[in-house]
RNA sequence: GGGUUUGUAGCUCAGGUGGUCAGAGCACUCGCCUGAUAAGCGAGAGGUCCUUGGUUCGAGUCCAAGCAGACCCA
């Protein structure tokens, strides 16, 4: 048999493979054969197809590919439906762009039909990019049966959703401050401004309200006119709509003079707010100034409770002045007070963000653009304090980056709140990885939940299912087509007609209250209302597929940025609480974001995105993802540099390819059949049995692992496990790869390695499909499966674990380790065979097999494991004068010589048995043992190295012998090497012959035999040969030799 | 401004409940080994474990404050 080494280019290797998985249908087999078995539920979050993928989309999707391959190895049935998100914003910002256009106006001028058409184009703008990385990175998901969240049907099922929320009196109108784009003409939802956060400096304003009187307040003003409220603003553009200020009742407030005038603000603010020495004239609650008229900047509105200064607990007294401009229909606190209140609305902004005529200083402006105006304004009639810059986070339209404006508005809202308890409860039992985005930042939005603002007043959505009728003002909502042609005045259109607007927009229904005409509500929904409900809609339940809906609710698994919390995470978590009253997935991994080598996130406008492409081409998938998986835990932020990328290329899969080919190249010459050569059991060797120990411990690891969603614990398991297999196992094995005959300790190595191998690419199969495959391939596992993929999962066999072997290997790596140690101190190198090592733990007997591996690995011939080292060391002993002195006095110090120069063992030894005399001056002098120390010293002959409390001996004691045996080492080294130099085969045989000098001639000629069967030479004699294919003159330990080969025909 | 999270060798990261925990891999230098290997082995260099306080006999490890990055929310 003949093994294929494996493909060097790894392009190549991956686009061959990719072409394999696509004409054999492994991914439909893959699914063919598990339909029987156990559900493993995973779905999939729709990326939007107008816009290119970039690395962030890789992150996640190479976790949504591993634990579904695993799983169907694994034998469970995961379905994996693809699927796209094609409404909303983004998508009618693109169309605009196209066109050439930029507000809603131009839209309803091109035409609503024309406009929407657009949009359905433009939805699959990059689906061909999509396709192409998605396959070539090797993930498997069913995208020809994607869910599509624009189709009829998925309209739908969305439709359905929200007629039972509208049942439950979930959905409801109401008119709020929310955030709005005025460029896009709509409000956003919490979760989309979340989105576009950005820190601007926008200027903050210190401004002058003159108190006007003192009526109905506890406060006086001694100056009336010549006193006023500091108040403070960074929003100029809203001072034409103040219309009350708002002050803590519980702070204190003060009054100051300076410069002539005097001002009042928070105590704790003085020396903020103020620029100048000043003179505190009083101090008083807040609650003092309630009540108190001021003159506003611009008064727009005659009431009498407007232009006072209310109480309210949302003013902040760490910045600012501890006085706030209160404008109603620019802010949620505003609107809240001037509820509260009810104090006059007053708005002179239009839908386009612009100043109307009811502020006519600035009419016509974009609001922003009016700040500079107002300022200058307010500047010459005195009533700005001073101004500063202030940097802040100011939300922007995360589309088109527009300035949000708080803005009052009419607003379809789901109400959330109502189901506050249960999705907090349902929040509880989903897995999250990690622990934290359920515990902190979902937990914290949840206490803090707000109702879900879902109309948006745009065109190309999901249309709101709402209608209205014209006489009565019944509101209903239409749950599916049936509904809508039962109810319609011209069921045929309804029958027919596509649910998108503006089609939907003439569909009008007849009112069974009054027979009045009912028309919908003008309104689209939030896009992140669609993908919320894909666990329902997906399957355009309850129209079709019951059986599937039920088989696949919830997910066991889902899978995206951290991003998505408050995104789709909470859009799930919303719907399916509300709808099917439980979290719709199980488990979740919120993946960390990509970030550029300074850690900063990647992003366009930063321009310091990286292509997926680039890295694709320079390291492949295989690459790519094992760096994903083992670099660090799915949610820590990557930092993406494309030579750490590389390193798993080298550290990893260079050596899996060599594992293999080492394989590939003996067994190929021994033509191996591991069908035909079948080891018995008794034939395997206990470093056979190690490496099939170590390969179930790690399958069990892995496993274990992967089941608590921990990757890069099961890719460190993997690396330990490739390292031990390539640098132990074969290592210490190849000896016996190499000789001619098919013994039967030679099938025994091979069969090993042949199942290690085989197990091991299963194992790695999820995580790197390709080398996996192809390795699969090149086994040419009969009987099995065509593809790696389409085998069960590795399974942990707890018969197959040797512990107590493992642990004498653990043992035996450390023996070696501190032999090598020992060499390099000694400068003794590993061709030179010694006597014998000693070593300091006998507690685990080490069976002769692994002994053997020791002393073939450090080239010693014996090795003695003890712990008593005592007969290896002699003694100095040297006097102990802390106990000789004061007991003797004067001839302390004679008694001192004679313990220095005596035998050291032998005084030890003597001590032992108790004390001793010494005759000194002619008197006997008792010494104990406590009178010396003894301080143990290696002989000249060992060598020493430790390491955690553990000792080993190295004897470099050399005799003739070990020297001779050292030469013959050296001389069959330098033939190999020749060998490989002379580009020979390393199945070739050979002919030797040498010139050497007299020793080593000798040696040469006594050993010839042991040096041909190592150098597969046939003859190896000393009479110099003319035709020869390669020649050297080398020395050996100083002798010089000369040596010709010749390859035998 | 608030919440969550991260901050350990040049880089990527390990370091339950505080007591040889200052580590691994890559990269670097030197030596060794080599019938698979862009490999392996041994040695070396490299760190005030973000900073400052505190608790303790003892703190990367607990607490507080701060600094920096990320995410999320105002």
């Amino acid at each position: 048999m003949e093994y294929k080494k494996l493909t060097s280019s790894l392009h190549k290797r991956e686009e061959a493979l990719l072409k394999f998985w696509k004409e054999e249908n492994i991914f439909q087999r893959s699914l063919e054969q598990t339909q029987n078995c156990p559900r493993y539920v995973f779905y999939e979050g729709p990326p939007t197809a107008n816009g290119r993928p970039h690395i962030g989309h890789l992150i996640p999707r190479v976790y949504k590919d591993l634990f579904p391959r695993y799983k169907t190895m694994q034998g469970f049935y995961v379905t994996r439906k693809g699927g796209w998100d094609t409404h909303g914003l983004p998508v009618e910002l693109e169309v605009e762009k196209e066109i050439g256009i930029n507000s809603k106006q131009e839209i309803e001028t091109y035409g609503i039909e024309n406009f929407v058409n657009r949009c359905k184009e433009s939805v699959w703008r990059y689906k061909g990019d999509w396709e192409r990385m998605i396959e070539r990175m090797g993930f498997w998901i069913d995208l020809e049966n994607a869910y599509i969240t624009c189709t009829d049907d998925y309209i739908e099922s969305v439709w359905w959703q929200l007629a039972q929320m509208f049942t439950q009196g979930l959905l409801y109108q109401g008119h709020k401050v929310l955030p709005y784009c005025s460029r896009c003409g709509t409000g956003l939802s919490s979760h989309e401004v979340a989105q576009g956060y950005k820190e601007v400096e926008d200027p903050s304003l210190f401004l002058r309200m003159p108190l006007v009187s003192d009526r109905n307040a506890r406060y006086n003003a001694e100056l009336p006119g010549k006193t006023s409220l500091l108040t403070w603003t960074t929003t100029p553009w809203t001072l034409p709509a103040n219309i009350a200020l708002a002050v803590s009742p519980v702070a204190t407030y003060a009054e100051v003079e300076l410069q002539g005038e005097r001002l009042i603000l928070a105590r704790a603010l003085l020396g903020h707010a103020l620029d100048s020495d000043y003179t505190l004239i009083r101090e008083f609650p807040g609650s003092d100034l309630v009540g108190l008229s001021y003159e506003p900047p611009y008064r727009a509105i005659d009431a009498e409770n407007a232009y006072r200064v209310y109480a309210a607990d949302f003013v902040n007294i760490g910045e600012g002045t501890g006085i706030v401009h209160a404008a109603p229909a620019f802010g949620e606190d505003d609107y809240q007070l001037g509820q509260r209140e009810n104090l006059p609305f007053f708005n002179p902004v239009n839908l386009s963000g612009e100043f109307t005529d009811a502020f006519p200083l600035c009419a016509g402006r974009f609001v922003k653009q009016a700040d500079p105006m107002i300022i200058d304004d307010l500047q010459r009639r005195g009533i700005l304090y001073c101004t500063a810059g202030y940097k802040h986070d100011y939300p922007f339209c995360w589309r088109c980056d527009t300035p949000l404006i708080y803005y009052a508005m009419d607003s379809w809202y789901i109400r959330t709140t109502a189901v506050k308890r249960e999705m907090i409860s349902n929040n509880q039992r989903i897995n999250w990885h990690p622990e934290h985005i359920g515990t902190g930042r979902l937990a914290d939005f949840l206490v803090n939940l707000k109702d879900w603002a879902l109309s948006r007043d745009r065109y190309w959505g999901t249309p709101l299912n709402l209608w209205v009728c014209n006489k009565c003002d019944r509101t209903i909502a239409i749950g599916s087509r049936k509904e809508l042609v039962e109810q319609a005045c011209d069921a045929e259109l309804a029958r027919t007609v596509e649910f998108h607007r503006p089609y939907i927009d003439a569909v009008k229904l007849v009112c069974s209250q009054c027979k009045g005409e009912m028309q919908r509500v003008p309104n689209v929904i939030d896009a992140w209302f669609d993908s919320g409900c894909m666990h329902t809609a997906q399957w355009h339940y309850p129209f079709e597929n019951q059986e599937k809906f039920r088989e696949n609710f919830p997910a066991d698994f889902i899978c995206e940025g951290i991003d998505q919390t408050r995104g789709w995470f909470y859009t799930l978590l919303a719907t399916g609480t509300i709808i099917h009253g439980q979290a719709p997935f199980k488990n979740c991994i919120g993946t960390g974001l990509g970030l550029d080598e300074n850690e900063l996130k990647m992003s366009k406008s930063k321009g310091n995105v990286i292509d997926p492409w680039e890295l694709i081409d320079l390291y492949g998938a295989d690459c790519l993802r094992w760096y994903l998986y083992s670099s660090s835990a799915p949610w820590r932020s990557k930092r993406l540099v494309p030579d750490e990328i590389k390193e798993p290329l080298y550290r990893f899969l260079s050596t899996l390819r060599n594992t293999y080919d080492f394989f590939a190249l003996y067994a190929s010459i021994d033509s191996f059949d591991p069908h035909r050569h079948q080891a018995e059991a008794s034939d395997l060797t206990s470093i056979d049995h190690w490496i099939i120990s170590r390969l179930h411990t790690t399958i069990n690891r892995v496993s274990e692992e992967l089941n608590l969603y921990h990757v890069p614990q099961a890719t460190e398991a993997m690396e330990s496990f490739l390292d031990e297999l390539s640098n132990w196992y074969i290592r210490s094995s190849r000896r016996r790869f190499w000789g001619s005959e098919m013994t039967s300790d030679k099938v025994a190595a091979y069969t090993t390695l042949y199942q290690v191998l085989v197990a091991f690419a299963q194992l790695l199969a999820p995580f790197i499909p390709f080398i996996a495959e192809e390795i699969y391939h090149n086994l040419q596992v009969k009987q099995g499966p065509p593809s790696v993929h389409l085998c069960p999962y590795p399974c942990f066999n707890n018969e197959k674990i040797d512990r107590v072997l493992e642990s004498e290997m653990v043992m035996a790596r450390q023996i070696v380790t501190l032999g090598h140690r020992a060499r390099n101190r000694a400068q003794i190198k590993v061709r030179q065979p010694l006597s014998q090592i000693i070593f300091s733990d006998d507690s685990i007997p080490l069976r002769d097999e692994v002994i053997a591996l020791i002393k073939a690995e450090l080239n010693v011939e014996q090795i003695v494991l003890t712990t008593n080292f005592d007969h290896y060391y002699t003694y100095r002993a040297e006097p102990n004068f802390a106990t000789l002195g004061p007991r003797l006095g004067r001839i302390a110090q004679q008694v001192g010589v004679l313990i220095k120069t005596s035998d050291g063992d032998q005084l030890r030894d003597r001590l032992s048995r108790g004390p001793i005399e010494l005759e000194v001056e002619g008197a006997a002098i008792e010494i104990t043992a406590a009178d010396v120390v003894f301080s143990p010293v290696l002989p000249a002959s060992f060598v020493a190295a430790e390491e955690n409390g553990v000792q080993l001996l190295l004897d470099t004691t050399l005799d003739e012998r070990l020297v001779e045996a050292g030469l013959v080492r050296e001389l069959i080294h330098t033939i190999q090497r020749m060998r490989k130099d002379a580009g020979f085969e390393v199945t070739d045989r050979i002919v030797i012959a040498y010139d050497a000098e007299g020793m080593l001639c000798a040696i040469m000629e006594k050993n010839s035999e042991v040096i041909c069967k190592e150098v597969l030479a046939t003859r190896c004699h000393a009479n110099m040969i003319d035709k020869y294919e390669y020649q050297a003159d080398v020395a050996i330990n100083d002798h010089r030799v000369q040596i010709r080969l010749s390859r035998c025909r």
